[in-house]
RNA sequence: GGAGAAUUCGCCUAGUGGCCUAUGGCGCCAGCUUGGAAAGUUGGUUGGGUGCAAGCCCUCGGGGGUUCGAAUCCCCCAUUCUCCGCCA
Protein backbone atom coordinates (compact mmCIF):
# COMPACT_ATOMS: atom_id res chain seq x y z
CA UNK A 1 0.00 0.00 0.00
CA UNK A 2 0.92 3.66 -0.26
CA UNK A 3 2.39 6.02 2.01
CA UNK A 4 -0.57 7.66 3.66
CA UNK A 5 1.88 10.98 4.59
CA UNK A 6 2.19 10.67 0.92
CA UNK A 7 -1.85 11.06 -0.10
CA UNK A 8 -1.46 14.43 2.51
CA UNK A 9 1.68 15.87 1.36
CA UNK A 10 1.76 15.38 -2.24
CA UNK A 11 -1.54 13.93 -3.71
CA UNK A 12 -0.71 15.10 -7.17
CA UNK A 13 2.20 13.40 -7.42
CA UNK A 14 -0.24 9.77 -6.85
CA UNK A 15 -2.29 11.45 -9.07
CA UNK A 16 0.45 11.68 -12.18
CA UNK A 17 1.29 8.00 -11.49
CA UNK A 18 -2.13 6.53 -11.55
CA UNK A 19 -2.80 8.34 -14.50
CA UNK A 20 0.48 7.24 -16.72
CA UNK A 21 -1.00 3.12 -15.20
CA UNK A 22 -4.20 4.89 -16.50
CA UNK A 23 -5.55 3.55 -13.48
CA UNK A 24 -8.47 5.68 -11.20
CA UNK A 25 -7.26 9.31 -10.22
CA UNK A 26 -10.83 9.64 -8.55
CA UNK A 27 -9.50 7.20 -5.90
CA UNK A 28 -6.72 9.64 -4.55
CA UNK A 29 -9.83 11.83 -3.81
CA UNK A 30 -11.99 9.72 -2.37
CA UNK A 31 -8.78 8.54 -0.11
CA UNK A 32 -7.81 12.07 0.80
CA UNK A 33 -11.92 12.61 2.29
CA UNK A 34 -11.44 9.33 4.07
CA UNK A 35 -8.43 9.83 5.71
CA UNK A 36 -9.94 13.41 7.03
CA UNK A 37 -12.51 11.67 8.10
CA UNK A 38 -10.98 9.19 10.05
CA UNK A 39 -8.30 11.51 11.50
CA UNK A 40 -11.50 13.78 12.88
CA UNK A 41 -13.35 10.39 14.34
CA UNK A 42 -9.86 9.31 15.81
CA UNK A 43 -9.52 12.52 17.56
CA UNK A 44 -12.87 12.59 18.72
CA UNK A 45 -12.95 9.06 20.28
CA UNK A 46 -9.43 10.04 21.45
CA UNK A 47 -10.46 13.07 24.08
CA UNK A 48 -13.73 10.74 24.75
CA UNK A 49 -11.55 7.91 26.05
CA UNK A 50 -8.99 10.27 27.92
CA UNK A 51 -12.02 11.33 29.50
CA UNK A 52 -13.08 8.39 30.94
CA UNK A 53 -9.46 6.77 31.44
CA UNK A 54 -9.51 10.30 33.80
CA UNK A 55 -12.36 9.62 35.60
CA UNK A 56 -12.16 5.83 36.26
CA UNK A 57 -8.84 6.65 38.08
CA UNK A 58 -10.13 8.74 39.78
CA UNK A 59 -13.22 6.02 41.22
CA UNK A 60 -10.65 4.11 43.12
CA UNK A 61 -9.43 6.93 46.18
CA UNK A 62 -12.84 8.58 46.13
CA UNK A 63 -14.88 8.72 49.08
CA UNK A 64 -17.94 6.99 48.83
CA UNK A 65 -20.48 9.05 47.87
CA UNK A 66 -17.84 10.44 45.34
CA UNK A 67 -17.47 6.77 44.46
CA UNK A 68 -21.00 6.49 43.25
CA UNK A 69 -21.35 9.67 41.46
CA UNK A 70 -18.01 9.32 39.48
CA UNK A 71 -19.60 5.62 38.28
CA UNK A 72 -22.29 6.78 37.62
CA UNK A 73 -20.61 9.54 34.80
CA UNK A 74 -18.42 6.54 34.07
CA UNK A 75 -21.30 4.63 33.33
CA UNK A 76 -22.83 7.53 31.08
CA UNK A 77 -19.33 7.98 29.26
CA UNK A 78 -19.04 4.88 28.03
CA UNK A 79 -21.73 4.23 25.88
CA UNK A 80 -20.75 7.58 23.88
CA UNK A 81 -16.96 6.27 23.86
CA UNK A 82 -18.12 3.03 22.30
CA UNK A 83 -19.82 4.75 19.86
CA UNK A 84 -16.47 7.36 19.03
CA UNK A 85 -14.68 4.14 18.49
CA UNK A 86 -16.93 2.42 16.00
CA UNK A 87 -16.82 5.66 14.01
CA UNK A 88 -13.51 5.85 13.46
CA UNK A 89 -12.56 2.45 13.39
CA UNK A 90 -15.88 2.61 10.43
CA UNK A 91 -14.12 5.66 8.77
CA UNK A 92 -10.69 3.44 8.98
CA UNK A 93 -12.02 1.04 7.40
CA UNK A 94 -13.34 2.91 4.47
CA UNK A 95 -9.81 4.52 4.25
CA UNK A 96 -7.86 1.50 4.45
CA UNK A 97 -10.35 -0.05 1.61
CA UNK A 98 -9.56 3.13 -0.77
CA UNK A 99 -5.67 3.14 -0.11
CA UNK A 100 -5.33 -0.56 -0.37
CA UNK A 101 -7.09 -0.08 -3.75
CA UNK A 102 -4.27 2.66 -5.13
CA UNK A 103 -1.15 1.22 -6.84
CA UNK A 104 2.26 2.04 -6.32
CA UNK A 105 3.76 5.25 -7.34
CA UNK A 106 5.82 4.39 -10.55
CA UNK A 107 9.24 6.01 -10.51
CA UNK A 108 9.80 8.70 -13.12
CA UNK A 109 11.00 7.84 -16.11
CA UNK A 110 8.90 4.60 -16.44
CA UNK A 111 7.12 4.95 -20.03
CA UNK A 112 3.75 5.90 -19.81
CA UNK A 113 1.40 3.34 -21.95
CA UNK A 114 0.32 -0.05 -21.74
CA UNK A 115 1.96 -3.42 -22.56
CA UNK A 116 3.17 -2.67 -25.70
CA UNK A 117 4.55 0.39 -24.90
CA UNK A 118 7.69 -0.36 -23.28
CA UNK A 119 10.92 0.73 -24.46
CA UNK A 120 14.09 -1.15 -25.32
CA UNK A 121 16.90 -0.39 -23.19
CA UNK A 122 19.71 -2.93 -25.17
CA UNK A 123 19.99 -6.30 -27.09
CA UNK A 124 22.60 -8.81 -26.27
CA UNK A 125 24.17 -11.51 -28.05
CA UNK A 126 23.90 -12.69 -31.39
CA UNK A 127 20.79 -14.07 -32.45
CA UNK A 128 21.37 -17.80 -34.27
CA UNK A 129 21.88 -18.22 -37.88
CA UNK A 130 20.91 -21.62 -39.41
CA UNK A 131 21.32 -23.26 -42.56
CA UNK A 132 18.48 -25.50 -41.89
CA UNK A 133 14.72 -24.83 -40.69
CA UNK A 134 15.08 -24.17 -37.25
CA UNK A 135 12.60 -26.37 -35.05
CA UNK A 136 10.32 -25.36 -32.71
CA UNK A 137 11.06 -26.54 -28.73
CA UNK A 138 8.31 -29.03 -29.05
CA UNK A 139 9.41 -30.87 -31.96
CA UNK A 140 13.12 -30.77 -30.47
CA UNK A 141 11.68 -32.06 -27.12
CA UNK A 142 10.18 -35.48 -28.83
CA UNK A 143 13.49 -36.16 -31.23
CA UNK A 144 15.41 -35.75 -28.25
CA UNK A 145 13.04 -37.68 -25.63
CA UNK A 146 13.81 -34.77 -23.12
CA UNK A 147 9.58 -33.00 -23.00
CA UNK A 148 7.21 -35.43 -22.92
CA UNK A 149 3.51 -33.26 -23.34
CA UNK A 150 1.36 -35.94 -24.66
CA UNK A 151 1.77 -38.15 -21.32
CA UNK A 152 1.64 -34.90 -18.93
CA UNK A 153 -1.46 -34.15 -20.86
CA UNK A 154 -2.61 -37.79 -20.35
CA UNK A 155 -2.56 -37.38 -16.62
CA UNK A 156 -2.77 -34.06 -15.44
CA UNK A 157 -4.53 -32.30 -18.91
CA UNK A 158 -3.73 -29.32 -21.18
CA UNK A 159 -0.25 -27.36 -20.20
CA UNK A 160 1.16 -30.40 -18.32
CA UNK A 161 4.18 -32.10 -19.29
CA UNK A 162 7.38 -34.61 -18.14
CA UNK A 163 10.58 -33.17 -18.27
CA UNK A 164 12.00 -36.55 -19.10
CA UNK A 165 16.00 -37.76 -19.61
CA UNK A 166 18.23 -34.59 -19.89
CA UNK A 167 15.53 -32.58 -19.92
CA UNK A 168 14.70 -32.84 -16.37
CA UNK A 169 18.75 -33.19 -15.81
CA UNK A 170 19.09 -30.08 -17.61
CA UNK A 171 16.37 -27.92 -15.93
CA UNK A 172 18.00 -29.00 -12.42
CA UNK A 173 21.37 -28.48 -14.01
CA UNK A 174 20.00 -24.35 -14.93
CA UNK A 175 18.63 -24.28 -11.40
CA UNK A 176 22.22 -25.40 -9.46
CA UNK A 177 23.77 -23.41 -11.92
CA UNK A 178 21.64 -20.38 -10.80
CA UNK A 179 21.60 -21.26 -6.84
CA UNK A 180 25.31 -20.86 -7.52
CA UNK A 181 25.55 -17.90 -9.02
CA UNK A 182 23.46 -16.29 -6.45
CA UNK A 183 24.64 -18.19 -3.35
CA UNK A 184 28.47 -16.10 -4.82
CA UNK A 185 26.29 -12.81 -4.67
CA UNK A 186 25.32 -13.36 -0.93
CA UNK A 187 22.14 -14.78 -1.71
CA UNK A 188 20.65 -17.21 0.89
CA UNK A 189 19.03 -19.91 -0.61
CA UNK A 190 15.16 -20.90 0.49
CA UNK A 191 12.90 -23.60 -0.53
CA UNK A 192 9.57 -22.19 0.19
CA UNK A 193 6.09 -23.20 0.92
CA UNK A 194 3.77 -23.47 -2.26
CA UNK A 195 0.59 -23.59 -0.39
CA UNK A 196 -0.35 -20.40 1.94
CA UNK A 197 -2.54 -19.20 4.06
CA UNK A 198 -5.50 -16.58 2.68
CA UNK A 199 -3.80 -13.70 4.36
CA UNK A 200 -0.97 -14.15 3.26
CA UNK A 201 -1.64 -14.57 -0.26
CA UNK A 202 -3.87 -11.23 0.29
CA UNK A 203 -0.67 -9.41 1.95
CA UNK A 204 1.31 -9.99 -0.77
CA UNK A 205 -1.52 -8.07 -3.08
CA UNK A 206 -1.85 -11.68 -5.36
CA UNK A 207 -5.36 -12.04 -4.04
CA UNK A 208 -6.86 -8.92 -5.97
CA UNK A 209 -7.12 -8.61 -9.60
CA UNK A 210 -4.89 -12.23 -10.60
CA UNK A 211 -7.44 -13.80 -7.78
CA UNK A 212 -8.46 -16.10 -10.95
CA UNK A 213 -5.15 -16.79 -11.58
CA UNK A 214 -4.55 -18.52 -8.49
CA UNK A 215 -5.12 -22.33 -7.60
CA UNK A 216 -7.19 -22.57 -4.33
CA UNK A 217 -7.51 -26.05 -1.64
CA UNK A 218 -11.34 -24.67 -0.49
CA UNK A 219 -11.16 -27.87 2.06
CA UNK A 220 -7.96 -26.23 3.66
CA UNK A 221 -8.33 -23.11 2.89
CA UNK A 222 -5.22 -22.62 1.45
CA UNK A 223 -3.41 -20.94 -1.84
CA UNK A 224 -1.09 -22.57 -4.49
CA UNK A 225 1.60 -20.44 -4.92
CA UNK A 226 2.29 -18.42 -8.40
CA UNK A 227 5.86 -17.61 -7.64
CA UNK A 228 7.78 -17.97 -4.33
CA UNK A 229 7.91 -14.31 -4.20
CA UNK A 230 4.38 -14.74 -2.19
CA UNK A 231 6.72 -16.70 0.50
CA UNK A 232 9.51 -14.33 0.11
CA UNK A 233 7.86 -11.70 1.03
CA UNK A 234 5.56 -12.47 3.68
CA UNK A 235 9.53 -13.83 4.92
CA UNK A 236 10.06 -11.19 7.36
CA UNK A 237 6.39 -9.65 7.48
CA UNK A 238 5.38 -7.95 10.63
CA UNK A 239 9.65 -7.78 11.63
CA UNK A 240 11.97 -5.56 12.39
CA UNK A 241 15.00 -7.08 10.15
CA UNK A 242 18.62 -5.82 10.45
CA UNK A 243 20.10 -3.81 7.26
CA UNK A 244 22.94 -2.74 9.04
CA UNK A 245 24.88 -4.74 7.21
CA UNK A 246 23.52 -4.16 3.75
CA UNK A 247 20.47 -6.06 1.44
CA UNK A 248 19.04 -9.00 3.17
CA UNK A 249 19.28 -11.35 0.02
CA UNK A 250 17.04 -14.61 -0.54
CA UNK A 251 16.78 -16.93 -3.69
CA UNK A 252 13.46 -19.03 -2.98
CA UNK A 253 13.11 -22.06 -4.94
CA UNK A 254 9.91 -23.35 -5.77
CA UNK A 255 7.29 -25.11 -7.90
CA UNK A 256 4.77 -22.50 -9.40
CA UNK A 257 0.97 -23.04 -10.27
CA UNK A 258 -0.63 -20.89 -12.52
CA UNK A 259 -4.14 -21.57 -13.75
CA UNK A 260 -3.71 -19.21 -16.68
CA UNK A 261 -7.52 -18.64 -16.86
CA UNK A 262 -7.07 -15.91 -19.24
CA UNK A 263 -5.10 -17.18 -21.36
CA UNK A 264 -6.81 -19.82 -23.41
CA UNK A 265 -5.46 -20.43 -27.13
CA UNK A 266 -2.30 -18.18 -26.28
CA UNK A 267 0.84 -20.34 -26.34
CA UNK A 268 -1.03 -23.69 -26.17
CA UNK A 269 2.12 -25.83 -27.99
CA UNK A 270 5.10 -26.95 -25.60
CA UNK A 271 5.97 -25.51 -22.28
CA UNK A 272 5.95 -21.87 -22.71
CA UNK A 273 3.22 -21.11 -20.82
CA UNK A 274 2.32 -23.98 -18.50
CA UNK A 275 -0.03 -24.88 -15.38
CA UNK A 276 3.22 -25.77 -13.31
CA UNK A 277 7.00 -24.78 -13.48
CA UNK A 278 9.94 -24.41 -11.55
CA UNK A 279 11.81 -21.23 -10.79
CA UNK A 280 14.40 -19.35 -8.82
CA UNK A 281 13.56 -16.40 -7.63
CA UNK A 282 15.56 -13.56 -6.32
CA UNK A 283 14.21 -11.78 -3.67
CA UNK A 284 15.77 -8.45 -1.39
CA UNK A 285 14.89 -6.50 1.34
CA UNK A 286 16.71 -3.16 1.27
CA UNK A 287 16.29 0.48 2.82
CA UNK A 288 14.43 2.57 -0.04
CA UNK A 289 17.89 4.64 -0.24
CA UNK A 290 18.82 1.29 -1.81
CA UNK A 291 16.34 -0.22 -3.64
CA UNK A 292 17.67 1.66 -7.01
CA UNK A 293 20.65 0.71 -6.61
CA UNK A 294 19.84 -2.95 -6.05
CA UNK A 295 16.78 -2.87 -8.91
CA UNK A 296 20.37 -2.26 -11.24
CA UNK A 297 22.17 -5.45 -9.60
CA UNK A 298 19.27 -7.79 -9.93
CA UNK A 299 18.93 -7.10 -13.72
CA UNK A 300 22.45 -7.64 -13.98
CA UNK A 301 22.56 -10.89 -12.37
CA UNK A 302 19.46 -11.86 -14.34
CA UNK A 303 21.57 -10.86 -17.88
CA UNK A 304 24.89 -13.18 -16.22
CA UNK A 305 22.67 -16.17 -16.30
CA UNK A 306 21.29 -15.45 -19.66
CA UNK A 307 24.52 -14.97 -21.03
CA UNK A 308 26.11 -17.81 -19.16
CA UNK A 309 22.87 -19.87 -21.02
CA UNK A 310 24.62 -18.10 -24.22
CA UNK A 311 21.20 -16.86 -25.08
CA UNK A 312 20.45 -13.59 -27.06
CA UNK A 313 18.17 -11.54 -25.55
CA UNK A 314 16.87 -7.87 -24.65
CA UNK A 315 16.30 -6.14 -21.82
CA UNK A 316 12.87 -4.10 -21.87
CA UNK A 317 11.36 -1.36 -19.62
CA UNK A 318 8.14 -2.03 -18.97
CA UNK A 319 5.44 0.66 -19.50
CA UNK A 320 3.13 2.16 -16.45
CA UNK A 321 0.04 0.42 -17.79
CA UNK A 322 1.46 -3.15 -17.63
CA UNK A 323 3.33 -2.96 -14.32
CA UNK A 324 1.61 -4.82 -11.30
CA UNK A 325 0.36 -2.88 -8.83
CA UNK A 326 3.13 -2.89 -5.97
CA UNK A 327 5.95 -1.62 -8.60
CA UNK A 328 7.36 1.11 -9.30
CA UNK A 329 9.64 0.23 -12.04
CA UNK A 330 9.92 -3.65 -14.40
CA UNK A 331 12.73 -4.85 -16.18
CA UNK A 332 12.01 -7.65 -18.42
CA UNK A 333 14.25 -9.74 -19.93
CA UNK A 334 13.38 -11.80 -23.08
CA UNK A 335 15.21 -14.46 -25.63
CA UNK A 336 15.41 -14.56 -28.60
CA UNK A 337 13.01 -17.22 -29.78
CA UNK A 338 14.30 -18.77 -32.95
CA UNK A 339 10.71 -20.65 -34.41
CA UNK A 340 8.64 -17.90 -33.39
CA UNK A 341 11.03 -15.33 -34.76
CA UNK A 342 10.17 -12.99 -31.62
CA UNK A 343 11.52 -12.13 -27.89
CA UNK A 344 9.96 -14.24 -25.07
CA UNK A 345 9.98 -12.82 -21.54
CA UNK A 346 12.09 -15.22 -19.53
CA UNK A 347 12.85 -12.72 -16.48
CA UNK A 348 10.99 -9.88 -14.62
CA UNK A 349 12.58 -7.78 -12.29
CA UNK A 350 10.25 -5.53 -10.21
CA UNK A 351 11.25 -2.55 -7.26
CA UNK A 352 8.40 -2.55 -4.82
CA UNK A 353 9.71 0.36 -2.98
CA UNK A 354 7.94 0.57 -0.12
CA UNK A 355 4.79 -0.69 -1.31
CA UNK A 356 4.74 -4.52 -0.48
CA UNK A 357 7.06 -4.02 2.61
CA UNK A 358 4.26 -1.47 4.02
CA UNK A 359 1.32 -3.81 3.29
CA UNK A 360 3.08 -6.66 5.21
CA UNK A 361 4.89 -5.00 8.03
CA UNK A 362 8.81 -5.11 7.07
CA UNK A 363 10.44 -3.02 9.21
CA UNK A 364 14.35 -1.72 10.15
CA UNK A 365 15.83 0.05 11.73
CA UNK A 366 17.55 3.46 10.79
CA UNK A 367 20.69 4.58 12.44
CA UNK A 368 19.16 6.96 14.53
CA UNK A 369 17.63 3.83 15.98
CA UNK A 370 13.62 4.79 14.22
CA UNK A 371 12.04 2.21 12.86
CA UNK A 372 11.21 2.78 9.07
CA UNK A 373 9.15 0.88 6.55
CA UNK A 374 11.81 -1.60 4.05
CA UNK A 375 11.51 -1.67 0.27
CA UNK A 376 11.11 -5.27 -1.60
CA UNK A 377 12.43 -6.22 -4.69
CA UNK A 378 12.26 -9.15 -6.78
CA UNK A 379 13.07 -11.10 -9.85
CA UNK A 380 13.64 -14.35 -11.84
CA UNK A 381 16.93 -16.22 -12.10
CA UNK A 382 15.98 -19.64 -13.43
CA UNK A 383 12.75 -21.03 -14.86
CA UNK A 384 11.17 -24.31 -16.97
CA UNK A 385 11.13 -21.51 -19.41
CA UNK A 386 14.41 -21.04 -19.81
CA UNK A 387 14.63 -24.69 -21.32
CA UNK A 388 12.65 -23.25 -24.70
CA UNK A 389 15.54 -20.48 -25.15
CA UNK A 390 17.76 -23.53 -24.68
CA UNK A 391 16.81 -25.72 -27.11
CA UNK A 392 15.82 -23.86 -29.45
CA UNK A 393 18.75 -20.73 -29.84
CA UNK A 394 21.82 -24.40 -29.41
CA UNK A 395 19.85 -26.68 -31.80
CA UNK A 396 21.92 -27.70 -34.75
CA UNK A 397 20.70 -29.56 -38.27
CA UNK A 398 20.57 -33.25 -37.26
CA UNK A 399 18.08 -32.59 -34.35
CA UNK A 400 20.98 -32.02 -31.52
CA UNK A 401 21.58 -29.22 -29.18
CA UNK A 402 24.42 -27.96 -27.49
CA UNK A 403 25.08 -27.93 -23.97
CA UNK A 404 26.16 -23.91 -23.00
CA UNK A 405 29.96 -24.22 -21.45
CA UNK A 406 28.31 -23.07 -18.11
CA UNK A 407 25.47 -25.80 -17.57
CA UNK A 408 28.39 -28.73 -18.23
CA UNK A 409 30.10 -29.40 -15.01
CA UNK A 410 26.04 -29.62 -14.08
CA UNK A 411 25.38 -32.48 -16.30
CA UNK A 412 28.31 -34.86 -15.91
CA UNK A 413 30.63 -32.90 -18.77
CA UNK A 414 27.74 -33.67 -21.62
CA UNK A 415 28.71 -31.32 -24.37
CA UNK A 416 25.65 -32.16 -26.18
CA UNK A 417 22.03 -33.67 -26.25
CA UNK A 418 21.51 -36.15 -29.11
CA UNK A 419 18.57 -37.19 -30.78
CA UNK A 420 17.28 -40.62 -28.88
CA UNK A 421 14.68 -43.33 -30.32
CA UNK A 422 11.50 -42.52 -28.53
CA UNK A 423 10.58 -44.66 -25.83
C1' G B 1 -9.15 -36.47 15.40
C1' G B 2 -9.43 -36.16 21.23
C1' A B 3 -7.61 -34.22 26.15
C1' G B 4 -4.58 -30.90 28.90
C1' A B 5 -1.03 -26.76 29.46
C1' A B 6 1.08 -22.39 27.69
C1' U B 7 1.61 -17.43 24.91
C1' U B 8 3.84 -10.65 29.03
C1' C B 9 8.63 -4.94 26.18
C1' G B 10 15.43 -8.89 22.03
C1' C B 11 15.74 -13.48 25.69
C1' C B 12 14.06 -15.32 30.58
C1' U B 13 10.54 -13.80 34.19
C1' A B 14 6.81 -11.32 38.26
C1' G B 15 2.04 -10.13 38.06
C1' U B 16 -5.88 -13.48 39.93
C1' G B 17 -10.20 -6.34 38.87
C1' G B 18 -7.99 0.11 40.45
C1' C B 19 -0.68 3.81 42.43
C1' C B 20 0.42 -1.99 36.50
C1' U B 21 1.87 4.82 33.95
C1' A B 22 3.87 -3.72 33.84
C1' U B 23 8.33 -6.40 38.13
C1' G B 24 13.15 -8.37 38.28
C1' G B 25 17.30 -10.58 35.70
C1' C B 26 20.22 -11.33 31.14
C1' G B 27 21.68 -8.93 26.83
C1' C B 28 22.43 -4.26 24.46
C1' C B 29 23.53 1.32 24.46
C1' A B 30 25.49 5.70 27.05
C1' G B 31 27.90 7.95 31.38
C1' C B 32 30.98 7.43 35.86
C1' U B 33 35.17 4.53 37.56
C1' U B 34 40.14 2.66 35.03
C1' G B 35 46.63 3.47 32.07
C1' G B 36 43.19 0.06 29.32
C1' A B 37 39.70 -3.70 30.44
C1' A B 38 36.83 -6.73 33.77
C1' A B 39 34.07 -5.99 38.04
C1' G B 40 31.20 -2.16 40.21
C1' U B 41 27.79 1.83 39.58
C1' U B 42 24.03 5.46 37.35
C1' G B 43 20.71 6.04 33.47
C1' G B 44 18.40 4.25 28.97
C1' U B 45 16.26 0.05 26.18
C1' U B 46 8.18 -2.69 22.90
C1' G B 47 6.18 -0.53 19.10
C1' G B 48 2.31 2.31 16.66
C1' G B 49 -1.30 6.53 15.84
C1' U B 50 -2.37 11.74 16.19
C1' G B 51 -0.79 16.69 17.11
C1' C B 52 3.32 22.78 15.65
C1' A B 53 3.99 21.31 20.59
C1' A B 54 2.86 19.94 25.61
C1' G B 55 0.25 16.00 25.47
C1' C B 56 -3.36 12.42 24.46
C1' C B 57 -4.78 7.51 22.50
C1' C B 58 -3.65 2.37 21.36
C1' U B 59 -0.35 -1.96 22.30
C1' C B 60 0.59 -8.00 27.78
C1' G B 61 -0.59 -13.96 20.88
C1' G B 62 -5.30 -12.02 17.66
C1' G B 63 -10.57 -10.71 17.87
C1' G B 64 -15.00 -9.93 20.70
C1' G B 65 -17.54 -9.44 25.56
C1' U B 66 -18.42 -8.18 30.98
C1' U B 67 -17.13 -3.62 34.00
C1' C B 68 -17.02 3.20 35.84
C1' G B 69 -12.19 0.56 35.22
C1' A B 70 -9.17 -5.72 32.34
C1' A B 71 -2.35 -8.35 31.54
C1' U B 72 -5.93 -10.17 35.34
C1' C B 73 -12.91 -12.44 34.54
C1' C B 74 -15.91 -14.73 30.12
C1' C B 75 -16.31 -16.36 24.76
C1' C B 76 -14.10 -17.36 19.89
C1' C B 77 -9.65 -17.99 17.01
C1' A B 78 -4.28 -18.75 16.09
C1' U B 79 0.32 -20.78 17.47
C1' U B 80 3.53 -23.86 20.56
C1' C B 81 4.28 -27.95 23.95
C1' U B 82 2.69 -32.70 26.39
C1' C B 83 -0.29 -37.10 26.30
C1' C B 84 -3.77 -40.40 23.58
C1' G B 85 -5.54 -42.07 18.81
C1' C B 86 -4.50 -42.59 13.53
C1' C B 87 -0.92 -42.86 9.54
C1' A B 88 4.00 -43.64 7.92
Amino acid sequence: MIDVNLLRENPAAIKASQKARGASEDLVDQAAKADDNWRKAQAEFENLRAEQNAKAKLVAGASPEERTKLIAEGQELAAGVKAAEQRAADFQNELNTIVLKIENVVTEGVPVGGEDDFVVIREEGTKPTFDFTPRDHTELGELLDVIDIERGVKISGSRFYFLKGWGARLELALMNLALDQAANANFTALITPTLVKPEVMAGTGFLGEHSDEIYYLPADDLYLTGTSEVALAGYHSNEIIDLTDGPKRYAGWSTCYRREAGSHGKDTKGILRVHQFNKLEMFSYVTPEQADEEHAKLLAWQEEMLKKCELPYRVIDTAAGDLGSSAARKFDAEAWVPSQETYRELTSTSNCTTYQARRLNVRYRKEDGKTAIAATLNGTLATTRWLVAILENHQQADGSVRIPVALRPYLGGAEVISPVKKS
